[in-house]
DNA sequence: TTCCGAAGGTTTTTT
DNA sequence: ACCTTCGGAA
């Protein structure tokens, strides 16, 4: 019985899961079974007795994986399972810090900043600071604070490797947002990790006391780990080194957020005598898929050769679908998923990928159009709504007072008069004595504020203060519906008498069912042992994210970025925008580096598909304000045209491809930085005939087109040109007049 | 001093 | 298309 969790591995998996003392390396291939390998060594590990449940700790980068990964932990080993420390880099270190606060000079109820809040203290204090005009923006120097953070420099290091006038800004705004949010007893998301890593190396006792509190230590996707992360893994696994790793090079696609791929690469240097074990076989996708997949990643430089193999030959054939412009694209989609739908598959069967989140609101709109379900991952966030944010940072008030940023988002809303001037004063004097302004706001007086300010700031002092009191005594999500009534929020969106206010109403009514479903799933997870708090609701609220509450059981077509699918899996993939500039996605500070992650990014989109894939293109995209003609990605190019069906669609734009790929253009990066090229494309916008044939051309009578409606038809007359141009067309039920433009026709021939 | 409407810059991916 | 910022009115 003990053994049973041992049948079903394949060789190199029972390998891994059996390697119990020294470090361990598993460079696990998309799709073979690395989930696996990590929660059946875990069972193995308590199985054998080599540690109990407790002794372990698991670190994975979203809270969903660590969850699945829990769930099958406790299928195998049953109750005892739940002991095992399975959590997020992030949330392992919040709680951790949470119990040595003092430690690194923080008070227990520390608030947590998503990079929203983040961004409004930086700009705050880029303001304060007077920097030159724009230099640098606020996004830059969050940005470069961010990457410091990653790679453990404090404010005074930063400074000292500044290399140019900016960098000496961002070292000054970086030294006062510290500052600040230290003040404000408040850690970003990177300083949850700089913190916790400063810690032990400053308190080898506390470093000890981890490292024997988790003798066996295993941290998934290793590839995507950054300099703070691979430092704490060196700590927490100490001279015991038993720390198991699982990766894969190829999809390491993270960089931006600081990730080193190196960390991976250089695994066996880092812990000498440490075993590596590749896992090659793939149980998820065709040969045909990953043909494609191989294909395309293979073309890396920087990358542990390999090859991932599969009994499942063959396979259905890749479609790549050719389509005029976005709404074509989305259309086309559409189609694609009608189709299976009408033969057996279920809208859960199908994912649709694209590059970046603004993408998504064409394919939406296609999908509501044809009453399909679907649902959308990431983006934004519910609790990055407004009025969401609104109601958060009031109920952060309540548990960290000292949260003067949380403060200020709310301190005039709803509507209290209480303009920028009696806001300056209230902070000045607070810092001149030395307390926080949630403070101050109770002696308006001493910071010169009298009348209607000076009454409003001592009310809401003595709202929040009554209920923060009652905190212990009353049920969270009770003490938020008293805070929204006392403050009046909905009162105030009622009398905007907008259907927006509506919505925003009803937001901030499912942030209490949120807070209710928080209570109920720590009492279920704990079996009553943990109690829900508030403190409990708002850090979780931080670190979760949209994909982590994303669930596959849902009857809906998914949509979301190649970012947010790592990991997952589906029956049929769609990866749409494959165009050169969007997909590759090229800006001016693109390089050579970062092309290879976008080609592990497509990497990762392809081998998400289990069955079938579809890629595609529109020859016409609308971004932004502007439209652009594009070129095909040069990704496509590198899948065998045999693995290909190449499809045309032209529901709505005049776009019109021909028979094959358009050829690939020279994709020379240096000539485009050196040129600030930003372009998708160099040529002008609406000159369809660069895609092969104008709509003129193309569309001669005598012709036999395929129309979505009407079926196939004969082209019989023609008046006027372009898209415009009506055709009369002979179908089989008799004929019809067409305008080109939201005509949905084929050429065939 | 605050509030309201117009202009302007802005978005890659996310714990 | 969205949110912040700026300028003028109450």
């Amino acid at each position: 019985m003990a053994e049973d969790y041992l049948k079903g591995l394949n060789s190199p998996q029972r390998e891994a899961v059996c390697h119990i003392e020294g470090p361990l390396l598993v460079l696990a291939g998309a799709g073979s079974g690395k989930t696996k390998v990590i929660t059946h060594r875990i069972a193995h590990i308590v199985a054998i007795r080599a540690a109990r449940a407790d002794q372990i700790l698991g670190v994975t980068f979203t809270n969903k994986a660590a969850g699945e990964m829990k769930d099958r932990v406790i299928k195998i080993l049953g109750l005892a399972g739940r002991h095992v420390r399975l959590s997020t880099f992030h949330s392992f270190c919040a709680s951790v810090l949470r119990q040595h606060a003092e430690a690194v000079g923080y008070k227990r109820d520390f608030t947590i900043y998503d990079e929203a809040d983040s961004l409004a203290l930086i700009k705050r204090v880029i303001r304060e600071l007077k920097t030159p005009e724009g230099q640098p923006s606020p996004g830059t120097a969050q940005n470069k604070i961010s990457h410091a953070k990653d790679k453990l420099f404090d404010p005074g290091k930063f400074a000292d490797t500044a290399a140019d006038f900016i960098e000496e800004n961002i070292a000054r705004i970086y030294k006062e947002y510290q500052a600040q949010l230290n003040r404000n007893n408040a850690f970003d998301f990177d300083d949850l990790l700089f913190s916790m890593v400063t810690m032990l190396e400053n308190n080898p006792q506390l470093k000890e006391y981890y490292q024997n509190k988790f003798p066996f230590i295993l941290v998934d996707e290793y590839q995507d780990t950054n300099f703070a992360q691979y430092m704490l893994v060196k700590y927490l696994s100490g001279p015991r080194k038993n720390v198991c790793v699982v990766g894969d090079d190829d999809q390491s696609i993270y960089g931006w957020r600081g990730a080193d791929i190196n960390n991976i690469l250089n695994f066996e240097h880092d812990f000498p005598g440490c075993k590596v074990i590749a896992l090659e076989q793939n149980y998820r996708s065709t040969a045909t898929v990953l043909e494609a997949a191989h294909k395309v990643v293979s073309k890396n430089l920087k990358r542990k050769s390999k090859k991932l193999f599969t009994v499942r030959q063959g396979g259905e054939n890749i479609s790549l679908m050719l389509c005029g412009d976005d709404r074509d694209e989305a259309a086309a989609v559409t189609a694609k998923i009608k189709f299976g739908l009408s033969q057996d598959k279920t809208p859960a069967d199908f994912v649709v990928l694209y590059r970046t989140n603004a993408q998504s609101r064409s394919l939406e709109d296609a999908l509501r159009d044809a009453g399909i379900p679907y649902v959308i991952v990431g983006g934004t966030r519910f609790y990055d709504r407004k009025e969401i944010k609104d109601v958060i940072a009031y109920l952060r008030l309540l548990i960290n007072p000292d949260d003067t940023d949380s403060l200020l988002r709310i301190i005039n809303i709803p509507k209290r008069g209480l303009g920028d001037v009696s806001i300056e004063k209230l902070l000045k004097i607070a810092a001149r004595h030395g307390i926080s302004a949630f403070e101050m706001m109770n002696k308006p007086e001493e910071a010169d504020l009298k009348g209607k300010p000076a009454l409003e700031l001592k009310k809401l002092y003595g709202i929040l203060n009554g209920l923060s009191t009652e905190i212990p005594k009353i049920r969270p999500d009770e003490i938020a519906v008293r805070l929204i009534e006392q403050i009046g929020y909905l009162k105030m969106l009622d009398l905007e008498n907008t259907p927006e206010a509506d919505v925003r109403a009803d937001n901030v009514r499912e942030l209490v069912s949120g807070i209710i479903a928080y209570m109920e799933r720590i009492d279920e997870e704990s079996e009553g042992e943990e109690k829900p708090t508030l403190a409990g609701f708002l850090e979780n609220v931080a670190l979760i994210t949209d994909i982590d509450t994303w669930n596959d059981k849902e009857k809906s077509v998914t949509l979301m970025t190649v970012h947010a699918a790592k990991g997952l899996e589906f029956d049929t993939v769609f990866v749409t925008g494959l165009e050169d500039g969007l997909f590759p996605l090229i800006r001016e500070s693109t390089d050579q580096k970062d092309m290879e992650e976008e080609r592990r990014l497509c990497y990762v989109a392809i081998t998400r598909a289990k069955n079938k894939l579809c890629l595609s293109m529109a020859g016409f995209r609308r971004r932004y304000n502007n439209s652009y003609n594009t070129e095909p990605s040069q990704f496509l190019f590198d899948i065998p045209e045999n693995l290909l069906d190449i499809e045309r669609f032209n529901f709505y734009s005049e776009f019109f491809y021909g028979p094959t790929l358009p050829p690939p253009k020279s994709y020379d990066l240096d000539f485009r930085r050196k040129t600030g090229d930003r372009r998708l494309s160099d040529k002008e916008p609406n000159a369809p005939e660069q895609f092969g044939q104008t709509v003129d051309d193309l569309l001669k009578v005598g012709l036999t087109v395929s129309h979505h409606k009407f079926g196939v038809g004969k082209i019989i007359a023609r008046e006027g040109k372009g898209e415009d141009m009506i055709l009369t067309i002979r179908f089989g039920g008799g004929t019809k007049k067409v305008i080109v433009r939201y005509a949905a026709l084929e050429v065939l021939g």
